[in-house]
DNA sequence: TTTCGTGGTAATTGAATGATTACAAAGGGA
DNA sequence: TCCCTTTGTAATCATTCAATTACCACGAAA
């Protein structure tokens, strides 16, 4: 790819735009969040006008419930592959299947923006249209790893504690303050253990972008 | 107090009525976010004109911040009064005193809009002016944790996961969906355990005035 | 009783922003 | 060549919203 945003538009097969739309909205909302976020930096973001941005999607509301999706699908299917890697024996999880899980969390920062855009997500409960679709991919999560990882309920709530933090520590751009203060980096080594570099790697190459 | 919502604006000293908006703005706040939220609905909620928030606290970010600055300071009496009741003893600290804590962080959902505008703080991370405050504020509590409660790095952070998904939970409202879903009563039961009845109580009663 | 500080609002403004409309250009068939 | 679909933008609209302005009313003090 050119990398760099276009500076000549080229014309390109709309379900190609649409997925550079998608994958644009994804960081710009998962940084501002939904209410933060304006069609305009989607635009930007994607290297199209803003209201090419409006009618691929008819509403600002739709692109977030799509993104949402998307990551919500994202998050499953990462979670699938590993417990199709290690599948319950008896009911029962096979010993290391929670930091595998854990790990393939944190892997998904990569795929810029999902993780903080499943957090604005959840952060919009009180959305008449955004919260019920929020609470319907959070529970669904839950009855991935309590169902088909075969974790207890009890093990399950820590799972999405832990993960919950991690989402909260990336929102907060603590990882791009790690120089300012011993016990940020402190939390950031406890809180992402042997992920932590890649955690610094990807947010600070998501900084110099931006 | 007259209770319902003033339909005849009375005269009120000046210190009165900023902590009304104050307590009004942390509510919106909490349920709608920084972006989210306008300063009408702040206004309305405390039952006076828009133009007279702005007036008393400029802009509608230094309102924010007076807010996330005031339940900072309210999470930090609250656990260092716990502190107080149990201190640590040769720098460890005596059993019992996480749960304690975790009783405590509960508990200031009574006082409403608390730990949802702290949550709404954590996710601005990306604002120039909010970000930073909302650093400091997640550092001083890990600190206090850490060096006045005496726990270990490690117990922090399982500690501070607990109280990021008890938030995420909250901000979800899923407690006001506990019986659409058997699994919703699950998660909610083991992330509150002895005070998930308060928890109900006090979403409901929110719920209710919104 | 005038006056001044305090506590308030109505009306308005200006900027931001989601959405709409109208238009343009590329390019592939027939 | 002509036309029609697809991909895109410029211009504009309508609304929302933070902020400003100009004003009002009460009450205490002089």
């Amino acid at each position: 790819m050119s990398s760099v945003s276009e500076t000549t538009t080229e014309r390109i097969p709309a379900a190609e735009r649409r997925e550079q739309i998608l994958a644009a909205a994804s960081r710009v909302f998962g940084e501002r969040g939904y209410a933060g976020a304006t069609t305009d930096q989607i635009a930007r973001a994607a290297g199209i006008s803003q209201p090419y941005v409006v009618r691929m999607f008819g509403t600002k509301e739709n692109l977030f419930l799509e993104v949402l999706d998307r990551a919500q699908i994202k998050l499953a299917v990462a979670f699938r592959a590993v417990i199709a890697e290690f599948p319950p024996v008896d009911g029962v999880p096979p010993e290391g299947v929670g930091a595998r899980l854990g790990a393939a969390y944190v892997d998904l920062i990569e795929d810029r923006g999902i993780l903080l855009s499943l957090m604005q997500g959840f952060i919009s409960g009180h959305d008449p249209v955004i919260g019920p679709r929020a609470r319907v991919g959070f529970l669904a999560t839950y009855r991935i790893l309590r169902d088909e990882a075969g974790f207890s309920p009890e093990y399950v709530r820590g799972f999405l504690a832990d993960g919950m933090l991690m989402n909260t520590l990336l929102a907060l751009q603590l990882p791009d303050a790690i120089d300012d203060d011993p016990a940020t980096r402190e939390i950031l080594a406890c809180a992402f253990q042997s992920k932590l570099d890649l955690v610094i790697d990807v947010t600070a190459a998501q900084k110099e972008d931006a």
